[in-house]
DNA sequence: CATGAATGAGACTTCATTCAT
DNA sequence: GATGAATGAAGTCTCATTCAT
């Protein structure tokens, strides 16, 4: 995080990151220039590198950024349950739809570094639910028919709202977050009374 | 200088069309020069024009021939339950992972008209897998909490193999075939008997 | 890199200009390249784009600053009579031989909208002459065969200037200013007491 | 002339040479491709080089082609008076205004050496009326200001009928000839007698 | 802290030209 | 005589980045 601590350009930060938050999400980091993100901020191109020293922090600090607030938020309000783990993803992403969607779809503009810092927090996430899966298996609650594929489905189809959701969409998050509940609980083969528990 | 000796237009084209789909999947439409696409195929960038009149024609190119030869593939083994569809898709995808890939990564990278072409083709797609959900719910052979969101999370689910899926990972394409087929049939509340005639 | 020390937009503009004016003179609008204006310049063929958006709006700018001026010049020095007309516009137009030149040379190398703004402000000077000879035809003072025909006859004669005329030539400013308010007089048959007062 | 004398291909070369000026009129050679011409043609852009070695060798053919039909044309027809000269040239070029507009548009896209050679035809056609005008004046039927200032003028008046006919115009030729007899006639000083001789 | 001027590299694309077929 | 494939240079323009002010 080359973030250059300002003391009063705090809002000027901010405000950058959010533009580039906003473009990486709708145009790709590739195709977003510079001057694109200080155009929308309100400053001129070269006031950017006052906080940022090249295009490529901008986005590993968001990238990074997402992910330790995301890990600190699992903390903070925990649970213990695959259903609880679900909830929590759901609900954080989709009062955040542009941080999770440039989150993984802009793996792939990180440098090689980079990319190793932020695969390394993705794996510590997404150890929660693997883990909480292997357990219920071990445990005999859960029936799957194979390990691996099955944690990497339900990973696939927690990341896959990006996909499709849309803010304004008819859907509510309480409707969205049931309904995902039931089907990882339909898909690690749950006992139905824990179904039921939703 | 002229025509290298030996030269044909129709493979020189191949190569281009499989130059640009490799480095289009690994490092995204944006990031992707023309040079770097000449030098792959062994020509010289202007040489592209004669195939393409523009980067984006490359890229559209590449995207609606993948879903009019998967809707064609689709037609041609046909089949009438969820559970082929699922097979079907499964196994055509990961052998093709890269159309796969761009397939829903480059969406974005599209010029609005080509956009709204491509997503027409896609809804096409899509809706063989829904129809097939809502006849199954209708006939009280599947039993879901909401239809819309099941479809769309089992259409991401499907998508999302794209995330994790590599060529030389340890997993055979059967077994993959496999577990996706029985957690699909759980996500819709099949019958067990179903479940069983994987 | 930076900044280059000592320098000013102000200055860097006059010089692109004068460089656009001077090579779109003298290899045409066309011919000449963005390098080539920068290399004039003494910058980078990119600074260009910090004072002029397109290529196009260099020469839109060189061509419709310079109607405007002649305009304003002729007004503020004004005069009633076609004689003083011709005086005022050879002398004007002889010490800026490329603006004249360009002004009529290049009138096909701009895009439609730009054409027609050049045009308009063209016709409005050019309803000058044309106005004092129609008055001097109604009045009597003046004699012609076919008035369209001897207007337009009278512009070409005027702007034809361009054609031979050479800074370094042997002919004075003055002498020409003479011969020039001669012929236009004898061309509208003006009285003979007018073409002494020369 | 870097003419390929080619025996069936003459109907080939004849559309080339049509299409190239047509299209260096209306857009400048510069602006001008190769391929452009050989579209118009209906052949492709290589074919062009079975005729002409370069793009320079269809420019310069076009301009000495048309110089050297001109003389011939006037050398046929002849005449002897300022008068002959002027009829001849206004109805030659008014009937060949793409030449015309070229022949003095495009003088500056000539390389050195092909410039200076059609500027050698054009200074023998050119004075016909030079010396026309001179010995008007030596026999005392003339009477000007300025020897060579008159001469270029008249030139140039000729020259610039290319800057306002249009074919569609509403004026005759006929009438147009007889405006710019009289008004040369005028310009010369020519006695009274002469001018009612149109 | 920020602007405004500029760089140098590189983007997509077009061009005149060449030559195997 | 002509096509079709290709080259290599150059075109306009944009970009990330730098630095004097």
């Amino acid at each position: 995080m080359a973030r250059t601590a300002g003391s009063t350009g705090t809002e000027t930060l901010e405000r950058l990151q959010d533009a580039a938050l906003e473009l990486f999400a709708r145009e790709g980091y590739a195709a977003v220039s510079m001057r694109a993100i200080a155009a929308r901020t309100g400053v001129q191109a070269g006031a950017i590198y006052k906080y940022f020293p090249t295009k490529q922090d901008i986005l590993f600090d968001l990238l990074a950024g997402h992910m330790l607030a995301l890990e600190a938020a699992w903390r903070e309000g925990a649970g213990s349950e695959l259903s609880d783990f679900v909830r929590f993803h759901v609900r954080y992403h989709l009062t955040r739809p542009r941080e999770m969607f440039i989150s993984y779809m802009e793996l792939r503009s990180l440098e090689p570094e980079n990319f190793r810092r932020i695969r390394e927090l993705r794996r510590g996430y997404e150890a929660i639910p693997r883990q909480m899966i292997e357990e219920g298996i071990a445990k005999g609650a859960f029936n799957v028919v194979d390990t691996e594929v099955t944690t990497r489905a339900i990973i696939a189809l927690l990341n896959g709202l990006t996909t499709w959701y849309r803010e304004d969409g008819r859907l509510s998050l309480d409707e969205i977050e049931t309904v995902y509940i039931t089907l990882v609980n339909r898909m690690v083969g749950a006992g139905e009374e824990e179904e039921e528990n939703v």
